[in-house]
DNA sequence: TGCAAACCATAAC
DNA sequence: GTTATGGTTTGCA
């Protein structure tokens, strides 16, 4: 018997979260200004052979997944060791999600530089971004352009500079991390947003 | 700066 | 199979 997806929508802050989730695993996450929004974004990513049901009380695994969302959408530190349900998705789709997961706070890359980490082209990492199922877990906010522009959002560019503001820690330089046996050069989010003003 | 061409996995036909 | 689509990048004027 396939195993009944749960799905959360809440409002914190003005803002709305919105997750699928099984009792170990998060299917899809997402928020926004507006809760229709968000809910659909998470609807769209439920596979379409699978039950669920938008449930109001939450189960012990959705409590620590709202928090969780919380935790990120304020710009705290926390682990990226989150069960996330990666396994249907295409094999580069995941690639470039993990990539994106080991991002670490305070830090930007470019949608190239994890392109050359991974394998494949930048606008397939930039595509991959677009419909990432799993946001903000999946740090998608943190990939910008190589000039250290922006590059786009699906919840507005308001809400990716937002949030990156928020993730600022004062880092002064670069450095590298080891992505799939490749380096991967990230950036303080600094350089990002020295510019906007 | 601005534009054209190359780039590349996916989803949609 | 084939085509269309980008949250890109690079080179060149």
């Amino acid at each position: 018997m396939k195993q009944l997806i749960e799905v959360y929508t809440q409002n914190f802050n003005g803002v709305w979260f919105a997750f699928a989730c099984t009792q170990q695993q998060i299917i899809a996450s997402s928020f926004d200004s507006s809760q229709q929004v968000t809910l659909r974004n998470v609807l769209g990513n439920i596979p379409f052979d699978l039950p669920f049901q938008v449930f109001h009380e939450p189960s012990a695994f959705a409590k620590i997944t709202l928090s969780f969302l919380k935790s990120i959408y304020e710009g705290q530190n926390v682990s990226v060791n989150f069960s996330l349900a990666l396994t249907r998705l295409p094999a580069y789709t995941q690639k470039v999600l993990k990539a994106t997961a080991q991002i670490p706070l305070g830090y930007v890359a470019s949608y190239g530089s994890i392109a050359k980490a991974v394998g494949g082209g930048p606008r397939a990492v930039g595509n991959i971004m677009a419909a990432n199922p799993f946001a903000p877990i999946v740090p998608c906010h943190r990939v910008v352009k190589s000039d250290f522009t922006l590059g786009g959002y699906g919840g507005g560019l308001r809400a990716k500079v937002e949030l990156l503001g928020k993730e600022k820690r004062g880092f002064s330089s670069p450095k590298g991390i080891a992505v799939s046996g490749r380096q991967l050069m990230v950036f303080p989010v600094e350089y990002v947003l020295r510019d906007l003003d």
